[in-house]
DNA sequence: AAAAAGCCCGCAAACGTTTGCGGCAACGTT
DNA sequence: AACGTTGCCGCAAACGTTTGCGGGCTTTTT
């Protein structure tokens, strides 16, 4: 096909009678350029619809103010929220964002990580794949670009990183449920414990003991995948112990919603019978009725806060490898809902 | 910060006594160059982690095989089915893609736009913003680059265009409701009409007329903004006239499941008294009890066929300006859930 | 034996910006 | 009048790839 090409530095120094570094420094506002030929010039672009290349300003310089953010899954609702904080803080910073999913393969994160590396983003904020065992590929990554972990973390990874304080946010939740009475308070967890379901899980059995409420393994729940069908399976099972959970609280609002949804067809009343807590405040949580009572986990904070930490280890510009990593807990807060709310 | 730098061709060939074009075209497994050399310096790359610089390659070379996609809204549901078609079908024709999306703007429609000639795309896929009303912009890119339209467009533009068959859609979807015994059928829709809603709308009226049913105005309602809440507030307004209708076909889902909820709330049996429809198959519509009736429409495969008439575009190196373009209709197909289900 | 062809490698120009540094004219100071 | 400073502009190198084309050696053909 044929297209119109695109006007160069050249084609404007020629037209105007300068010299393509004058016409360059004046789209730059330099400061040894005249007021009077940054005029001239900027008319004569715009007038020509002068796009830079991208390219080349590239190849000539080392800082691009491009930022790149791997995450495992995109649509998810929680994700989405932090991406948008970070968007939003990238905007007032001046940088460009570069986002790509690891689709939860690490192989496929190691390719992202890559293509960051080729894009030469100035820095990378990353949310790790469930699945990342072997730190070294991001230590090599670490040896490159300034990174900041945000959500699902390691500790293993010498870097800031940026989480929700999960073991307080399950804490005030099963605080919430002994408060409106409970005392067999089941948990769907994930049986591969990544770092953020340790916490949640730790949470959990730290509010049990607190309130002296005795931990019967029979009522923690695990599963490969915490999906609405998983948490429709393990609450088809919960229901037919001898002596049943009178709440559920499940560490993602997939596996609660598919909970109510099981409780709803045993005409189980949630949450006089069994009561029931999500985790992450999906779009989802208002759909289902009884609405969910949820942990709120504020998204844009953490995305923001993580590019934040992130633009500031890129401008300090010291020689100093040994940059102090910091761990940033950003509170969350339970919404309740239907799903628990007794008088 | 201080970070490794990146290995180049240069030291490369320095290190193995090549010239740079050697280790350059052993690398790009040129015809010119023995089998011998290629292995030599493919080890010696692989060991020093050498990644080709973009930006230099993206100076010097013309085509970069990124293919540039904007959409209104990323979170949407139905347009993460569309991306994933055009990510699939891009990694089997070894192209990258770059998404962004416009946030139903058209300013940042534009700056999307032209974010993609700076990356120096070989194609655009478009999914117009609802506002879009001076089509100048956008045959300001056509110029420049080969685009194609998917999901909204707009017939102005001379260009290949990829839509769902929405009238044939809509007319199956009054169809079903006219097959299950349904006379009254009410439609939620846009007040300003996109092309997409126009024709949604003109199916509604076919399918009545069709069988013989009077259009009654005041089963039309119309809103600006197509949501849960107008889904609700609507429906509020439908169940209180004199003549209610005995059926709610809305333009989205969101707007379904708005109108599900209130009938919920107002004790009104679905699908018995009012039965209800939505549109594109959300991921809230197995969520909502009664589980809802909606047309699908093959997101991935809208994806995937907007990207194989784009590369056919990129790829057809003729010098004839004026290449036909084509519009394709999708079909698309209804489910039907509880919200719509009568034996 | 000589000429032609093929194989394999290297030279250096090119892409479009950015930028260090230099030149020239005008102005100010001594 | 001479010298120093400032303002404003231009020259050309640099960035790291790709690639057209040429050279030298070996092999094949006449």
């Amino acid at each position: 096909m044929k297209k119109k090409s695109n006007v160069t530095l050249k084609e404007i120094a020629k037209i105007l009678g300068f010299s393509i570094s004058t016409v360059s420094r004046a789209l730059r506002d330099h400061v040894d350029i005249s007021d009077e030929t940054k005029a001239i010039v900027e008319q004569k672009a715009k007038e020509l619809n002068y796009m830079p290349n991208m390219f080349a300003q590239g190849f000539r310089s080392s800082r691009m103010h491009i930022i790149g953010v791997v995450v495992p899954k995109l649509s998810h609702y929680f994700t989405s929220t932090m991406i948008e904080g970070i968007l939003d803080y990238a905007e007032t910073k001046g940088y460009r964002v570069i986002v790509s999913e690891s689709k939860n393969s690490v192989e496929k994160q190691n390719q992202m990580l890559n293509t960051m590396l080729q894009f030469n983003v100035d820095g990378i904020l990353l949310s790790l794949t469930r699945k990342t065992a072997n730190v070294q590929d991001i230590l090599n990554i670490l040896d490159r670009k300034p990174l900041v972990l945000f959500d699902k973390v390691m500790s293993k990874i010498p870097c800031t990183q940026i989480i929700i304080d999960g073991k307080q946010a399950a804490y005030n939740a099963i605080e919430h449920l002994i408060n409106i009475g409970k005392r067999r308070i089941a948990i769907f967890k994930e049986t591969e414990n990544s770092f953020n379901s340790e916490q949640r899980f730790e949470g959990y059995l730290k509010a049990l003991k607190d309130y002296n409420i005795p931990i019967d393994e029979k009522l923690i729940f695990s599963t490969e995948d915490i999906s609405l069908e998983k948490g429709e399976q393990l609450a088809q099972i919960a229901i037919t112990l001898k002596q049943r959970p009178d709440a559920i609280f499940a560490i993602t609002d997939s596996c609660a919603i598919g909970a109510i949804k099981i409780l709803n067809k045993n005409n189980i009343k949630i949450p006089e019978e069994i009561a029931v807590v999500g985790f992450s405040n999906s779009a989802h949580s208002t759909i289902i009725e009884p609405n969910l009572s949820t942990i709120n986990q504020p998204g844009h904070l953490i995305g923001k806060t993580a590019l934040k930490y992130l633009i500031e280890e890129i401008e300090t510009d010291n020689n100093n490898d040994f940059q102090s990593s910091k761990t940033v807990e950003i509170k969350s807060s339970l919404i309740v809902r239907d799903s628990s709310f007794i008088v």
